[in-house]
DNA sequence: TGCCAATCCTTGCGTTCGCAACTACTATAG
DNA sequence: CTATAGTAGTTGCGAACGCAAGGATTGGCA
């Protein structure tokens, strides 16, 4: 772990300047140009934002991103509860990640754990109303920072394109 | 951290079924519904195809996501190599972050340290041949991938209109 | 009825990440 | 030339995640 040092010195001019070396057209030739663009730039695009508004949120709510999205989805669901499963499903995270981020809003107070009578196996999470207080309180400011790193972005039709893109469910899954 | 037992038992039907809330309307009243749409497609789309990617990326070459792309931006870079603080940004990864990714690698001899000439506290990240033979191992089954879970949704003008969108910077930055 | 595979959720473990603090060096100003 | 502010990169620390394994319960099928 100490010997991390640089083995040579370097000249001043970048070695293989201008010649691209031959990694460039094999690397490339599996994927055509737009290809790449679109994929480069959602990629990019998407952790530059996520990026953004994570810092955002929390200084704003001291709440993380991922926190935000499960008490929203709570809110949204029928009887403010879901089942654990599901949520991870709508958040897009592991069961186990799902377990802890319960966890700490149920720590928080934000959320409850419920036996599900039909299937005791299964628990509900069920926002509080201090989660859905804290959730609320929260919103307007984050949907702001939505739409001045990302919505702000695009015209009304170019929303309507993006999302019927984006919603589009991948092939086979 | 034991007491994670629910309080109560739930009713078969859920409680407030059908009605809403006063929650719902408070809560998009800031966003309408395509910029939500747009939004939340954006992030899930993402979020799936990411972890798809990744367990395919791993399974396959066993190289996680991050890994592989810091690979190919130092393939596609003048003289294989990079700045740490430039790849940093490239891969959208916070200094801390690409420190410790460069230590993996460089431990795994397919990247270099190397110091730089005109600023002493500089480092360029160097590809080593070894870490060019990986990527060049590891590409062709990613590209498939990245087809299949992304880009096969689409039409090419269509991968044309995200890549235009996307590529758009963002506002004030 | 009784068993075995499948499902729901949780926990142990290892890995990765970001923030903040730190060192080393550069650049600007006096 | 020296002091001071700023930049490049690394490290300590704590937080969060996923995988794999485990306990509990359900559901099909003999």
């Amino acid at each position: 772990m100490e010997q991390r040092i640089a083995d040579t010195e370097e000249r001043s001019e970048p070695p293989t300047s201008g010649v691209v070396g031959p990694s460039e057209a094999a690397l490339l030739s599996g994927l055509d140009p737009v290809e790449l663009r679109a994929w480069r730039a959602f990629l990019t695009r998407h952790a530059r934002v996520a990026r953004r508004l994570e810092a955002d949120l929390i200084a704003r709510s001291d709440l993380p991103l991922a926190e935000y999205d499960v008490l929203l989805q709570l809110a949204l669901a029928d009887g403010l509860r879901l089942r654990m499963n599901e949520l991870a499903d709508r958040v897009v995270l592991s069961r186990a990640g799902i377990t802890r981020l319960v966890d700490r809003l149920t720590a928080d107070g934000l959320v409850t754990r419920l036996k599900c009578a039909s299937d005791a196996r299964g628990y509900f999470a069920v926002l509080t109303s201090g989660g859905m207080a804290r959730l609320l309180d929260a919103t307007p400011g984050h949907l702001a920072a939505v739409r001045r790193h990302f919505l702000e972005s695009f015209t009304a039709p170019e929303l309507e394109t993006l999302a019927e893109l984006l919603e589009r469910s991948r092939p086979l899954d």
